[in-house]
RNA sequence: GGGCGUAUAGCUCAGCGGUAGAGCACCUGCCUUACAAGCAGGUGGUCGCAGGUUCGAUCCCUGCUGCGCCCACCA
């Protein structure tokens, strides 16, 4: 039982099986949280086709990739210089990487020549007993004739040679480096390059060796070493600097920087480099072969928007190595694979027992490898699991496959995969994005999906990241209750794919007016009377020009749909909605109420219903609830699962004036302003109104004129005087009934 | 250092060769029988800077600058 608060200063130690049960409650707990969220948002999942990364059937997904990874010699095995976590104790891999700056101090220190001191500058002199080399870029003059020598490390007293790399910056430091084992990746890179011995001394707790390395030979170098084991990196480096002083090798006082160095993002030291056993799957950092055609899938996917590409191909190009799955964690899908022990105990890495794909999954800890026993585990002659798990990606990385059920339903695969649309924000692209389509690529020889559409964050309003840590995080759950779910994706809809949006709680005030117009503006339509006929019975032309319209904006909204445009499908809708509700039912409420008879009315009832049809359709996606409350006072079934407007399916077709409503409107916009500019009600009388314009734009307003009258309440008449305009627009004079200003 | 995005009204953003747009905010009005959590009207911008192409540039090209992001950077 875990305790009820956690206590940073009593570690209390947990057995794998027990902190894998403690990870599954609290998976459980989150997994509630998450589809509680994403319901309340009306996400339009199918919750009876959930799988998680960590059940059964991922274990044996993720296990079955990576033994055809290995059988193709995509996966392998390998000793190597890796990136380490000393906290959390583990490997880590480059994606999982962050430069931060870091302080430090440079200390400038003397190696010794034949010739008198060499001097270097570090910001790490608690190496100087990991040191293999020093190194100097080919072309530099200043050490060209010591290229070929060796000198003698200070304190330790070990002889290395300097050597040439043209990784060495002349300009760096002192243009001459010492090269430990290992300091950070150019080490590496030079260890790796120039074939250099491993002089390991930090170990994996990020403390210094206990045994006395093979390579420090002089008694005054071993008493030194001798001071430094056991102490962490942190106080060996003083303890160094110490005698570096006494020995009078450390030139001047260090020098304080700043420095970017490489933290595991979840970290809070700097990560060190140790040789370790891990596992690996290609990913073209090693294989430029196989990086090209890894690029070349980029291509073949369709970005939104289209400059994400290069966050793909950038990363890609930028490897610096093979893949890095395996971590030593406790919790997680394990490696099938089990090692045959030698006589002696030994345990053979060479040879491997694998579990066949029919067994999957196994857990090498637990379950025995073909033609043993239980009893053998550990013993001479027996065998041992392998005690590394996957990381997260590993598994995430086939989530088009997990979740086409890959090899369980090959009817159902075929159909699915590769998928037609990825989508998330752009800070994993080069986890999740890039592992999948390595993956796709090794297994299927394909992309993974056809499209990927990448989002980006909601920042706070200084435009930095939202972070709980940072305490600039809004809580998603509030935001919900207070103005709904249809408020919350129309503030998310008003972001274009890629960009950054800053939080601005007034937009979520703006998503929530909509929604209720949405539902006062229905309840209205749908209380006009009882409409007969279909959209044929639609005669009037203000009601025609409406329709002509909303014809228009069917096919907008679908065609920016298509291109993954939410944002202006939205904007094309929603735009026809307000002129929609603020001048067409204006315009038509008194005819619709019967004021100038059946059929007149008629028209105006077909089409206000037809049009708000269309309407409530082509805001579901973005306000789920209001639309399906008001679809279900006139339709059976869910709007969700109605047809997408079409304009033929759903309106008559309209040859003619589309810019009738247009004129109409702005000559009521007249007559409002008038009153406005007069301070009076809207609901003030004209007596006698005069509209000037263009006489083409007139002919229509006159098609238009009964409804303008009733909805500007004009008594009197109304004359139309012709004369061209130098903008075509209409200017309108209005005589107003009680004209008494306030 | 490499790559990318962005710069338009006080704020958030559309527009992308032909007289500057929306929403929010602000101002002035209006209790108008769908909605006052509403409605009507209005103020507000030498479209980052400098060149170039063009009859014409906010829009295309080049350079610069600011802001932001990705990657690299422990000598």
């Amino acid at each position: 039982t875990p305790p009820e608060k956690p206590d940073p200063k009593r570690h209390i130690p947990v057995s794998r099986p027990n902190i894998v049960e403690l990870c599954e409650q609290l998976v459980k707990i989150v997994e509630k949280t998450f589809e509680s969220i994403w319901r309340q948002l009306g996400l339009s999942v199918d919750w009876s086709q959930t799988y998680t990364t960590i059940g059964p059937v991922s274990q044996a997904a993720s296990q079955r990739a990576f033994l055809r990874n290995l059988a193709r010699g995509e996966a392998y095995k390998a000793e190597a210089p890796t990136l380490w976590d000393v906290t959390f104790q583990t490997a880590v891999a480059q994606a999982e990487l962050e430069a931060r700056e870091y302080p430090g101090h440079y200390h400038r220190i003397a190696f010794h020549g034949d010739d008198g001191p060499l001097h270097i500058e570090t910001t790490r002199p608690e190496l100087i007993a990991a040191c293999v080399a020093l190194i100097a870029h080919p072309d530099d003059e200043r050490y060209q004739s010591l290229f070929g020598t060796t000198v003698r490390s200070p304190v330790f007293g070990v002889e290395l040679p300097v050597l040439a790399h043209p990784a060495a910056e002349p300009d760096k430091g002192a243009g001459i480096a010492m090269c430990c084992t290992f300091g950070d990746l150019t080490d590496v890179q030079w260890w790796r390059e120039l074939q250099l011995p491993v002089r390991v001394i930090i170990g994996r707790d990020g403390r210094i060796q206990r045994d006395t390395p093979a390579w420090i030979t002089g008694e005054a170098g071993q008493a030194a070493y001798a001071e430094l084991t056991g102490k962490t990196v942190f106080s060996a480096r003083e303890v160094m600097v110490e005698m570096l002083r006494q020995s009078g090798d450390l030139e001047g006082e260090p020098s304080p920087t700043m420095r970017m160095a490489n933290f595991y993002e979840n970290g809070d030291k700097p990560l060190e480099i140790v040789a370790s056993r891990q596992w690996y799957i290609t990913n073209g950092g090693r294989d430029e072969k196989l990086q090209r055609e890894l690029i070349e899938r980029a291509h073949e996917i369709t970005w939104v928007p289209e400059f994400m590409k290069h966050r793909f191909t950038n990363w890609t190009d930028n490897l610096n190595g093979d893949w890095l799955i395996s971590r030593q964690r406790f919790s997680g899908v394990t490696f099938p694979v089990w090692y045959r022990l030698a006589d002696d105990g030994e345990v053979l890495h060479d040879e491997m027992l694998l579990a066949t794909e029919d067994r999957l999954p196994v857990d090498p800890s637990t379950d025995v490898p073909d033609g043993y026993d239980e009893s053998q585990r550990g013993k001479p002659g027996g065998f041992v699991g392998d005690a590394d798990i996957m990381d997260t990606w590993a598994t995430s990385s086939l989530t088009p496959h997990i979740a086409g059920r890959w090899e369980n339903d090959n009817d159902l695969f075929e159909r699915v995969f590769p998928m037609d649309l990825n989508t998330h924000a752009h800070e994993i692209i080069r986890t999740w994005l890039f592992s999948r389509v390595v993956r796709a690529h090794l297994e299927n020889h394909t992309v993974p999906w056809t499209h990927c559409m990448i989002s980006g964050f909601v920042v706070d309003p200084d435009r930095k990241k939202m972070s709980k840590s940072k305490g600039n995080a809004v809580v998603p759950t509030e935001i919900l209750d207070t103005y709904g779910a249809d408020a919350v994706r129309w503030r998310a809809a008003t972001a274009r794919p890629g960009l950054d949006s800053p939080f601005d709680e007034s937009q979520m005030k703006v998503g929530r007016r909509l929604a209720m117009k949405v539902l006062n503006a229905s309840k209205f339509v749908l209380s006009m009377g009882e409409a007969h006929g279909d959209t044929m019975s639609i005669t009037d032309p203000v009601d025609l020009a409406m329709i002509r319209r909303l014809r228009q904006v069917i096919k907008e909204a679908t065609r920016a749909f298509e291109a993954y445009d939410y944002t202006s499908a939205l904007e094309t809708t929603e735009k026809f909605f307000w002129t929609f509700c603020d001048d067409y039912l204006e315009l038509v409420k008194e005819r619709a109420y019967g004021g100038r008879g059946d059929d007149a009315a008629n028209s105006a009832r077909v089409a206000l219903t037809a049009a708000l049809s269309v309407q409530l359709r082509l805001l579901a996606p973005f306000l789920p609830y209001v639309t399906e409350e008001v679809w279900s006072w006139f339709n059976n079934g869910s709007i969700h699962r109605a047809a997408w407007p079409a304009q033929d399916d759903d309106l008559p077709s309209v040859p003619q004036d589309p810019d009738l409503l247009v004129a109409v409107a702005e000559a009521l916009a007249g007559i409002r302003g008038a009153k406005s500019t007069a301070k009076v009600s809207m609901r003030t009388e004209v007596s006698a109104a005069t509209i000037t314009g263009p006489a083409d734009r007139l002919a229509l307003v006159e098609r238009g004129l009964a409804d303008l009258k009733a909805a500007g309440r004009i008594v009197g008449d109304v004359v139309l005087n012709p004369r061209e305009g130098d903008d075509g627009r209409l200017v309108v004079t209005a005589e107003l009934a009680d004209a008494t200003p306030a």
